[in-house]
DNA sequence: TTGTATAGTATTAAAAAAGGTACTGTAATG
DNA sequence: CATTACAGTACCTTTTTTAATACTATACAA
């Protein structure tokens, strides 16, 4: 990894939310309810535990997530998003709109170039 | 990569600047003067001309940059920022922000670990 | 007694990303 | 004549990430 100073805030902010599930896991978590670990596989039907696991010990080291353990058997533990958690909010939503357009861009010109191939 | 439509509009702008070296490729276009692919590599020290191009490659077809060939002897091409990648100004801003509170947050934190240890 | 649900861990394998080094061709410079 | 600058490409190795599978413990239900 560059040590680069420059470079330094964008790699910050983009490691606690980069990585193949956490902007879906993130996505979810916002709505509000915290969310068992079970919930939250069924809500990412092709995620491996390992891979939630890992991810979500990732994001609770950054303060972004919150794990609370209910001493219970079967054991229960709830993930929820902490306060500072919510300030990515703002990035998340510029990235989807951004993404939504960016889609939209590329669908667009994948049918005007069909058109094109068919006159 | 899971085919979740949540998921798609985060993975999609993210994949458009996500990358060891692109958001710090992208910080320097856009400053709007565009560069040529030595000026870059000067800019960012540790990156290899293999990374270098790759990335180039990646954030062309995106047509998020330019890439003008200029036919002299030696060669020259230059790198400039398209209207369209400037629409990611408002993304690369925020991340940056949310960076920068997010690293002066960790150090706050590690000083405040320093001195209840020498207390 | 077998199976289910819970929240994981351990181990190994496979795939993807990144890095390292050498090499190309042409012209100008020392 | 050797070196430098330019903008890369080709080939191979290392590192990192992701995936797959099996396993843990406990309690409850059929």
């Amino acid at each position: 990894m560059q040590k680069n100073p420059v470079q330094c805030q964008f790699v910050v902010a983009l490691d606690s939310i980069v990585g193949k599930w956490k902007p879906i896991i993130l996505y979810h978590l916002l709505q509000g309810k915290p969310l068992r670990f079970n919930e939250l596989r069924r809500l990412l039907p092709d995620i491996t535990q390992r891979m939630l696991t890992l991810h979500l010990r990732e994001l609770e080291e950054e303060e972004i997530v919150k794990r609370v353990i209910y001493p219970q058997i079967p054991p229960k533990v709830e993930y929820s998003i902490t306060e500072y958690g919510k300030s990515l909010s703002p990035i998340l939503e510029t990235l989807h709109q951004w993404g939504a357009a960016h889609l939209e861009r590329k669908q667009l010109k994948e049918a005007k170039n069909e058109q094109t191939e068919t006159d």
